[in-house]
DNA sequence: GCCCAATTTGGTCGTACGCCCAAAGTAGCA
DNA sequence: TGCTACTTTGGGCGTACGACCAAATTGGGC
């Protein structure tokens, strides 16, 4: 669909192609997956409603693109940031803050949640957020166990993995929820030590 | 719009609009919020398009009518019978027993999603579910207080509804999500003793 | 057995949608 | 400079939607 010519047309193709992404995911956002139109993302690109579906196949498909690229470098940013962390403690206080960023209501956390729930009825869009998923939850858990959590480290990786989301929907209803004052039980998740790790 | 007259003509409307609200909570987790439209809630229900509109103000509204009415009555449910165990351990079981019914994927779990979604954008589901969480948190964190835990209840009740929605919503993903082998890491989040408590 | 309010019917109106396509425009390459 | 592939334009087709309403129907109260 744009492949094997020359080059200053192809860029220009690529740049228009990035507008209707960038355009799709604010629009996800803002109005929600499903009511996400071609009208509507040729006119926040600058571009004419035509252009959608020949960079596209459909306006389905538009969003499943952009939907996965912006989760899989969501994921992967934070994933490097909190590992880059030597300490429980100040990876957590990291984490927090961090979250502290999403009000729930913001786009980003809204495209989130909006594409775990277009993943239940879209193939390829559920089989390449799981990868990413799995992959954060992956990488969290050897963390941990470079930390010394020696007991249950998928286990509690993929609690927090769970929390994340779920205080970012749950913030989306309670802007008091303050995600810095929930360290302590949090930590406590974490650690592996404590008196019931086996049992 | 239906009050102060014979009675069983009543009945007959309260009954009719009973199937709309059930058609409407099954079409809301099978197409998502969205695409529920009059046409699709009145043959599901085995009424003409027109009724919609003579027992409901609007589509939203009888998608808000609906959502929230099987929101608060499953967390309240679900409040009941984890409050009624008299210690953490059966508790956790029970709820992590619970959790395993749904797979992410079924109507029930998607609507509770599609819910928190749609509360973002529809001020009226914001405070009636933001109400119905809120009054959740408050009733773990009292059964926490009453099985001892003395720290920080609040948050640790907190963290388990958001661990909650988490992991339902993470479990759409990944289907080999098995809840009960989070207990481990999830008794530490919610025991209070152990080695860090108040600092 | 009649009356009237509650309920249901069946159809219409205007709007917006996704997808498509023929034609025009644009820019490297030979 | 002319050729060719890539990109963009602008409009059109068929479909489905939400909302609305006048007329018909139903059934309890008098």
């Amino acid at each position: 669909m744009a492949r094997g010519a020359a080059q200053g047309t192809l860029d220009r193709g690529r740049a228009t192609r990035d507008r209707l992404v960038a355009a799709a995911l604010e629009l996800v956002g803002e109005v929600g997956w499903s009511r996400v139109t071609t009208r509507l993302v040729a006119e926040r690109a600058g571009a004419r409603p035509g252009l959608v579906h020949y960079h596209f196949a459909s306006v389905e498909d538009l969003l499943v693109t952009a939907a996965t690229g912006v989760v899989r470098q969501m994921l992967g940013d934070v994933l490097g940031e909190l590992t880059a962390h030597r300490d429980l403690d100040t990876g957590l206080a990291w984490l927090l803050g961090e979250l502290g960023r999403y009000t729930g209501t913001d786009p980003a956390s809204l495209l989130l949640t909006e594409a775990f729930l277009a993943a239940s009825r879209i193939p390829r869009l559920h089989t390449d957020l799981g990868a990413a998923i799995s992959g954060f939850r992956a990488g969290v858990a050897d963390w941990l166990r470079g930390l010394g959590h020696t007991a249950d480290a998928d286990a509690a990786a993929t609690v927090l993995a769970a929390t994340i989301d779920g205080l970012v929907l749950h913030r989306a209803l309670d802007p008091d929820l303050d995600p810095a004052a929930l360290a302590g039980p949090l930590h406590r998740l974490l650690a592996s030590g404590g008196g019931r790790t086996t049992t």
